[in-house]
RNA sequence: GUCUCGGUAGCUCAGCUGGAUAGAGCAACUGCCUUCUAAGCAGUAGGUCAUUGGUUCGAAUCCAAUCCGGGACACCA
């Protein structure tokens, strides 16, 4: 049990029986106290003067002797300002919490509760390469995953990739077109390169041909559409020469958009891709081979980076395999008639008694839609793991999608629907805006990750000491760990939930709330550990410290006994910028502690301890610190180096 | 238009289940490497917590309104 628990139970018998009140755990409030106070934590009695009918002083005190009184292993003694009670926790207390703990390399960690939850995340489209956004959803993902089985629960990381549609036949198609034959091993590019480049192409040549539509259409020549969209244009362009829409630079935009998205569908090469889509699910065996093709360099590409990363999955869902669930659910619902059909036979939910609209579930000629296969792989997902949750790492553009996802899946009954978390996060945008793969303006994943580990290496060139004890492999080990860490610690150090700027022109820091700043502080205390100077260290398990802690000494026992309390609140935010936060604070108090120093003498050195009491203790605590350093970075997804 | 998320130091962000004088990092400035790693430590400077009103002993935190910005509301995914 944590402190502050022990402290809330015991404030609510002191508060109980010298009030004679039914107060509960949740209505102590405590936090930590000030450092300009002496004490530890404070529980502030404010509200309690309600039913004390005393100044809070008065009140406070009254608490405070009865609590020192009742609970002196735990508590020591306590001062009153105002209605703040600080209570200064026993030195034994904290002892003997290190003395159990130190040892521990898996600090945090609760049993297994015997539960499942399933984290979907990366979900990748197979048309090109990842880019910044990718790597935030990633990183994300599977921190989260870290944090829930550290909270006890069994999970299951799914990847369900986007393996068919429009965008792969765009990429088909302009590799067929413009490629003669090129493949990653005749060009020497990474398959999911290779892949994206073609799309790029595609992409070209769409906004060239789409020019010459335009161009007529905004001079009324609308030979390229049929009549209902002629109507359409006309409405559209004769708008366009009204002077209050030419006054309106947004709604311009809109109108522009419109034309735009309209000549684009009409271009010859888009036809085409449409074409090949509709061949793909004909089963054409050309477009398969072709597909299954350069998927596979996709899926190479995609394999070498995942794995750089260190990013892994149980289990992976192909969209391909799965598009087609669903419509056995959308029969149940019509059946149960909480679904229903119109006169085209589209089939529909009406969600306007929860303030929704209506959705569509199935097209007119019976093919799903998204929502449809959402539907569906809900329910082979949970048909296969029956889990207590299961989780969508999606940016948080999707938020309506997944509303409606679990409003439709409870009222068709289904088990899963309950279960349905959305991870929403925000997107990772530029200084200028948000990223977009059609105008190339995206951060691309391989590219960053190699600029990241060049600059550790820069870094540690420059800074790092003994570098010849080092071995060629140590090093490159060392500058991926540094880089990948800095990389991940700077996309998980925000809350997930906002939207973040990144700026390519400042490249990630290496100081200060980094990454590296924590990996740092745990090389550091290895490197002390392995101090020869150090001499002989006995067996620590039974030592019993005597001497009174000294401040930074006590301050870094209270931060890591806080960890579990941290793992805790990371998953009830579903937040890893909590652990992130923590870590970087732990690594900055070990850091203060490293450094103290007075008239040149450190205070709180290890080797050079006025005694052996005071040596053997900070073994024992920086050794924890260590662990827990590690472990608070082993759930970022984060690796250490032993010396850096 | 409706819904939704956000606005805290020059920049990037903590703090938000109400509690003491609002915290970090970066950037700027001052010091500190003959003693366990200076990717560090100690310090200075920098704030109408978007605005207004309300609730409260107490509001960055809760409520309402307003302003600014993002996103969603597809027979796209």
């Amino acid at each position: 049990m944590s402190v502050v628990q022990s402290i809330r139970q015991a404030a609510v018998v002191a508060v109980n029986s010298l009030y004679n009140q039914q107060v509960t755990e949740a209505d102590i409030a405590i936090n930590t106290t000030k450092p300009e106070f002496e004490g530890e934590y404070t529980i502030v009695v404010f509200t309690f003067t309600k039913f004390s009918r005393q100044k809070p002083e008065e009140t406070a005190q009254r608490i405070g002797e009865y609590l020192v009184a009742h609970n002196p292993e735990l508590i020591s003694k306590f001062n009153v300002v105002k209605g703040f009670l600080n209570l200064s926790i026993n030195d034994a207390y904290w002892l003997n919490y290190l003395q159990q703990q130190f040892q521990n390399t898996n600090p945090g960690m609760q049993p297994s509760n015997g539960k499942k939850i399933m984290v979907e995340y990366s979900s990748p489209n197979t048309n090109k390469p990842l880019h910044l956004g990718h790597l935030r959803n990633n990183f994300l993902g599977f921190s989260i995953a870290e944090i829930i089985k550290a909270n006890g629960y069994e999970v299951i990381k799914a990847n369900l990739v986007n393996d068919r549609g429009i965008h792969i036949c765009k990429s088909m198609l302009a590799w067929q077109m413009f490629a003669h034959g090129d493949t990653p091993k005749s060009t020497g590019i990474k398959g999911d390169h290779l892949v994206g480049d073609y799309y790029v192409k595609f992409e070209t040549v769409v906004k060239e041909q789409a020019e010459i539509i335009i161009d007529r259409a905004l001079e009324s020549d609308f030979q390229d559409f049929d009549e209902a969209e002629t109507q359409k244009l006309e409405k559209l362009v004769t708008a366009l020469h009204k002077p209050e829409v030419k006054a309106d630079k947004e709604k311009t935009a809109k109108i522009m958009g419109d034309i735009k998205e309209m000549s684009r569908n009409k271009t010859e090469i888009m036809q085409q891709a449409k074409i090949m889509l509709q061949q793909w699910e004909a089963g054409n065996p050309e477009v398969r081979e072709l597909w299954g093709t350069m998927n596979s360099w996709v899926y190479e590409g995609f394999d070498e980076t995942y794995k750089r990363l260190g990013i892994d999955f149980d289990q992976m869902y192909f969209e391909s395999e799965t598009y087609l669930l669903g419509k056995d659910l959308v029969a149940e619902g019509l059946r149960k008639g909480v679904l229903f059909k119109k006169e085209d036979n589209s089939v529909w939910i009406d969600l306007t008694a929860d303030g929704l609209d209506q959705k569509l579930l199935l097209r007119g000629d019976g093919t799903s839609v998204y929502m449809t296969q959402d539907l569906g792989t809900a329910r082979l997902k949970y048909d296969q793991y029956q889990m207590e949750k299961s989780m969508y790492v999606v940016a948080d553009e999707q938020n309506y999608h997944f509303k409606v996802l679990q409003l439709i899946l409870q009222k068709l009954g289904e088990p899963s629907a309950d279960g349905i978390v959305h991870l929403s996060y925000g997107m990772v945008e530029l200084p200028e805006g948000r990223m977009k793969s059609r105008e190339g303006t995206v951060v691309d994943a391989d590219d960053l990750i190699d600029e990241m580990i060049s600059t550790a290496e820069q870094k540690t060139q420059e800074s790092a000491k003994n570098l010849d004890s080092f071995s060629e492999e140590e090093l490159r080990e060392l500058y991926k760990t540094v880089g990948i860490g800095s990389m991940k610690f700077f996309l998980l150090r925000v809350d997930s939930k906002k939207k973040m700027i990144f700026d390519p022109s400042e490249s990630i820091d290496l100081h200060g709330f980094t990454g590296p700043f924590v990996q740092y502080a745990y090389a550091r205390i290895k490197s002390i550990l392995r101090d020869p100077e150090l001499g002989e260290v006995p067996d620590l398990s039974a030592f019993d410290a005597k001497e009174a802690l000294l401040p930074l000494e006590k301050e870094l026992i209270i931060l890591n006994e806080q960890f579990s309390t941290v793992v805790a609140d990371a998953y009830k935010e579903l937040s890893p910028s909590v652990i992130a936060n923590y870590a970087f604070q732990l690594a900055q108090t070990f850091n203060s502690f490293y450094a103290e120093k007075v008239d040149g003498i450190p205070t709180y050195s290890v080797k050079r301890a006025a005694s052996e009491d005071k040596k053997y203790l900070r073994i024992q605590l920086i050794t924890h610190t260590a662990n827990t350093l590690k472990q608070s970075l082993k759930l970022l997804g984060i690796g250490v180096p032993e010396r850096m």
